[in-house]
DNA sequence: ATGATTCTAGGACAATCGACCTAATATCAC
DNA sequence: GTGATATTAGGTCGATTGTCCTAGAATCAT
């Protein structure tokens, strides 16, 4: 098999072992099992697990990078494009509910372990963050348009780490339409131009 | 020494360890050396490492569970006492730069690993859950007290983590000042008697 | 087809993990 | 003080970890 295939599949289970199961929890016997390929193969293509987790996070920053420019590039208005980032948390509800949030609990995760590769992870947040600011400051909110890029970027953050407390109940829905009434009225005040957060 | 007081100094070394390293990252070697016992002697007052995640979980529950009573019983209003609780963001928010929620990472990692004790941790998600929702009751908001508790609860959870990927920015103490904004705002409309969030 | 290169399999390494055992020490009852 | 009990130290166990090595299989250029 071409060696670039190979690895794309090395990448694809680890990317969703590092999910499901954390990053210190998952071994190279697990992924090489996943895979279906032997731990020697596996050495040849990465050396190290750090290694691993470099291509794990570069291909998380790429999908959602497409997946963001997706929506711009599909003449969706900056608030529906926020409307789309927020949709996130329902679209993934079901994985969110077993797992929590991919971004936030890799991040938090290689914090305690002071690990180099949380400043991969924090590029993620860095991602999402700059593109819901611009967002924002297409919406004629240059002046607090990180502020608010934040803010979401929290709310999102909390609700998936509620709706991992509690799978069974419907919070993240309603978490959800609290924030795009948010969203709605963030929206309306820019054409008052006054009204705060 | 007495048992009890050495079983105190594990619960409270493994209590730090677990925050700041992680659960699954710390090991009964390295619990032993900061308390400063053999490996061996550990082992007699715990035999598993469940039963360790287990004594901290209940060491945890039972201090925050002191704090929020202490604040009911030190005469603050309801809405004093929401003020608290979120100024627990503050009051700790050199270690939530660093490490995280305490709850929030600990229940993370458990739901990842599927570890049996991940039913402990929410129960401290629980213990503030409940009251805040008592509190919020007591503020005359019977019908949704619980999702105002809800609300409370994930905002913090997403300032925390917000504030661990961006320690060195202002972003907690923007969004303390944001969340007791709103809870003026719903201790307003307590009197009013409506208006929505 | 033959040789060079790429890819794969499987074993081996030291280190560390949680867990367990035994022997020595400290504490206390009497 | 003496014996029973409670506590501690340190070694050991099999399993697993990340890492590394080597030999064989597959692929490709010529």
């Amino acid at each position: 098999m071409a060696a670039s295939a190979t690895r794309e599949k090395i990448v694809t289970a680890a990317d969703r072992l590092f999910y499901e199961r954390g990053f210190e929890a998952t071994s190279f016997a697990g992924v090489a099992e996943l895979v279906g390929i032997s731990r020697g193969n596996f050495y040849y293509h990465f050396r190290t697990k750090d290694e691993i987790l470099d291509a794990v996070i570069e291909r998380r920053i790429k999908d959602r990078h497409e997946m963001l420019e997706g929506w711009v590039d599909s003449n969706q208005t900056p608030k529906q494009c926020i409307a789309s980032f927020i949709g996130i948390l329902v679209m993934n509800n079901t994985k969110i509910r077993s797992f929590g949030c991919p971004v936030g609990t890799l991040f938090s995760e290689l914090a305690k372990l002071d690990h180099p590769g949380g400043s991969g992870a924090r590029e993620l947040f860095d991602l999402f963050r700059i593109w819901l600011r611009r967002r924002f400051e297409e919406m004629g909110r240059g002046q607090d348009a990180d502020a608010l890029a934040m803010h979401i970027l929290a709310r999102s953050q909390g609700a998936a780490t509620l709706a991992n407390a509690y799978p069974d109940e419907p919070f993240l829905e309603t978490e959800v339409a609290q924030m795009l009434a948010w969203l709605d009225a963030v929206a309306g005040s820019q054409d008052q131009n006054d009204e705060k957060d």
